[in-house]
DNA sequence: TTCATTAGTTACATGGCATAACGAAAAACC
DNA sequence: GGTTTTTCGTTATGCCATGTAACTAATGAA
């Protein structure tokens, strides 16, 4: 037999949970000892790189829900990486920035999980990675107006 | 700005956790109407492919945890698709079959899924699709080393 | 002013996945 | 042949990720 999961492997999603679940078991390990999780550091990337960022579009921009971003900056402000600052135009709003300490563990984690993604590619060329990050992202594409036929916008743009 | 997460789009994983979680919600949408999940649904078309297949064998081939299997496999044999028999050689064991429904329930989630993977990859040709397996079972195989250094042999495999 | 909307939050439910520990049966050992 | 060790399936449990509903406070529009 060619292997008890060959009708499986023939699906794209099959393939792409087992890469992920490798991946994403040794990124966490790899951010373990920064005390962050893949979530709180994407999340710590994205403040660092847009500062003064509200809570509601980070949400947005991580395709993740207001109610879990809320316990994910908990977290980032617990560990004195971000703060939150009631916003002077709208006092509803929190605006997003990281703290020295932030950015000086943003920094190193972004190393380190950049070494994570050499070895997790290792054995593909370079213009094989590249054509898995354009099929990566057009698969999103498609999943996107799957899920939402009139919606060709809702990811990360740039702020008005 | 290029992007709010441009950092983060430099990473696999990150183009990979976006991409799986639009994967995700699609197929679990699409086996809805069988009853099925994903999980389930990988469980019921092994068995189909490999009958007589014991519960710990499939724990290894999905890379699973034995504990989580045995909900999975309830879930199958309650809704009839799946039975457990005890082996005549070993009576601790079960050995796995689908039933005559399992099979057309399988055959029809099949076809299913197909066509949304089909719809997952629109835009994307057929060699670069075939580059996308590729790529992930190479990563699939870098976190395996990765993870467990002295194996090269956990995967699926045919039976001695 | 009143009402609808928005930002963040709380509470809660669900699903995925891992570990520890158990009873039963088999295999290994002496 | 009886004892120990291992293996199979199971139970119980907990953690983490994620989603929804409902609340509050503030904003903005009618």
């Amino acid at each position: 037999m060619a292997g008890a999961d060959s009708t499986l492997r023939r699906f794209v999603g099959y393939d792409m949970k087992r890469a992920f679940n490798l991946i994403q078991g040794d990124v966490n390990a790899v951010l373990k000892p920064f005390g962050l999780r893949m979530v709180t550091f994407s999340a710590l990337c994205v403040i660092r790189d847009t500062p003064g960022l509200k809570q509601s579009r980070l949400a947005q921009i991580l395709m993740i829900e207001r109610p879990n971003l809320v316990l994910i900056l908990d977290d980032l402000e617990r560990a004195d990486l971000v703060v939150r600052e009631r916003s002077r135009e709208d006092r509803r709003a929190f605006e997003l920035t990281v703290t020295a300490l932030g950015a000086q563990v943003c920094n190193q984690a972004v190393a380190a999980v950049e070494r994570h993604d050499a070895r997790m590619t290792s054995g593909l060329e370079g213009a094989e990675v590249q054509a898995l990050h354009k099929a990566l992202r057009q698969i999103e594409l498609n999943g996107r107006s799957v899920n939402d036929p009139s919606d060709r916008s809702t990811g990360p743009v740039s702020p008005p």
